[in-house]
DNA sequence: ACAATAGTGTCTATGAGACAATATGGT
DNA sequence: ACCATATTGTCTCATAGACACTATTGT
């Protein structure tokens, strides 16, 4: 994977006197907020020598070699800075490099993304919560980041169709109604209810707790994640996509 | 995404003087070949100052800010360099970075993986296909390289599990049995024959040919890809994996 | 005719989709 | 009692799995 010749700018082996790309890590992190899907992102300051000075761009930053011990360490570190959330659901999205991406140079992002409850930790002062109007956001995004969040939502959606991930954007007790919601936001469309609970309850996710949520109607059993954290694939998609 | 302080390490804005990791694109190349999945590894050079020397390696290298516009020409240049084969399935498996994964300083590599039909172009002279006896390779790899096959390795196992991805590992025209033994070679379980013929055909991704495969037997329609290249993804996995 | 593999049909089980019916709280 | 929502049940449909059956070649 390294040492070899690969053209004139490496030299001899073992030789590694050559120009390297930057190395940055950002995170798209998403959450249910007022009933819908929202991303959190950070405003770029406007020093000089900045790229896209006070644009709106991703939470994240160049990695730092002493500071990082890897990728993920650093993805959950940007998450912790921005947010609090210490034990979220982050994966790995992909990553992203070209020589012109960023004006600095030849740059590569490591992109990740996470999914937190909505009340979670404390907010980093630059960073606030965008939503989507129709799928979309309003504003362009600084480098290729909007590519990136395109790329998380469009992954996010898919596996939704599939897996229970949603499970990570709820609070720590929630009921079957509730838990469809953030389906059908996050997909965008009407479920079956007596599909969903079957499905829900069948793939032995959720546990319920001995209590009730009460409301001018009848009340909801409360449910909790079951401890193996791990997301559960089912075996079929929920609506054939047409 | 940057331009941050991130760390001592980090000047103020604009300042790019601190030390960046080492940047590489790795491949893991499958092919079908002798009835078995087989991976493309190449011996590392045993030159001083080399980590790893004469260790098997996964094909790949630094990227090289000079010769290649993104990430994904990196790979596929990497791949035509060893196999001769330039338009096929190449799909980024993610990324790999940390402090110890060379030995050289901190490193990122960006991992892809690619499906080429067995008898495509010239195999380079440092390159050689090994097989999986019970799923696992017998020898040890360079860096964190088993790691990034065993990831490789469990991506496409899963993905043929609902998508037609064994299609790109198929030569121009084969039969509706030979695509079905090679889904069986990559899942390493016998599939039905009538369920697998009846998902194949419905999904309107290969078209007969005006040919037929002669043997000692009853002749078997020969087929081709249709020309939207585009895996399909089927909305049923094939069995319940239990 | 026979062997061998290609291709089709039949029957059952599972789970989604649609939608109706019932349950249980607040008011 | 009535409203609103939670929860369950019923019926139909599509497709996988199992497996039997038919088709078509070479020998």
């Amino acid at each position: 994977m390294a040492g070899e010749a690969t053209g004139k700018s490496v030299g001899k082996s073992g030789d590694l006197d050559f120009p390297r790309p930057l190395t940055t890590v950002d995170v798209v992190i998403f959450a249910i907020r007022d009933d819908s899907l929202q991303v959190l992102l950070v405003r770029r300051p406007a020093g000089e020598g900045e790229p896209f000075p006070e644009s709106l761009a991703l939470p994240g930053g160049f990695v730092d070699v002493a500071k990082d011990r890897d990728l993920a360490a650093c993805a959950a570190r940007k998450l912790r800075e921005k947010t609090g959330v210490t034990s979220p659901y982050l994966e790995q999205l992909g990553s992203w490099g070209s020589a012109t991406r960023d004006p600095r140079g030849w740059s590569a992002t490591h992109a990740y993304f996470a999914l937190i409850p909505e009340k979670a930790g404390e907010l980093a002062a630059d960073a606030r919560w965008f939503l989507f109007s129709g799928g979309r956001l309003k504003e362009k995004l600084a480098f290729d980041h909007g590519e990136i969040l395109a790329t998380a939502i469009q992954r996010l959606r898919n596996k939704v169709e599939y897996t229970s991930l949603p499970a990570y954007l709820m609070p720590a007790e929630f009921t079957l109604p509730d838990l469809q919601r953030v389906y059908e936001i996050v997909l965008d469309r009407p479920l079956e209810k007596s599909a969903f609970r079957t499905r829900i309850l069948s793939a032995d996710m959720i546990e319920p707790v001995a209590k009730m949520r009460r409301g001018p109607n009848r009340p909801a059993q409360l449910y909790r994640l079951k401890k193996g954290r791990e997301p559960v694939y089912f075996v079929r998609t929920f609506n054939p996509p047409e």
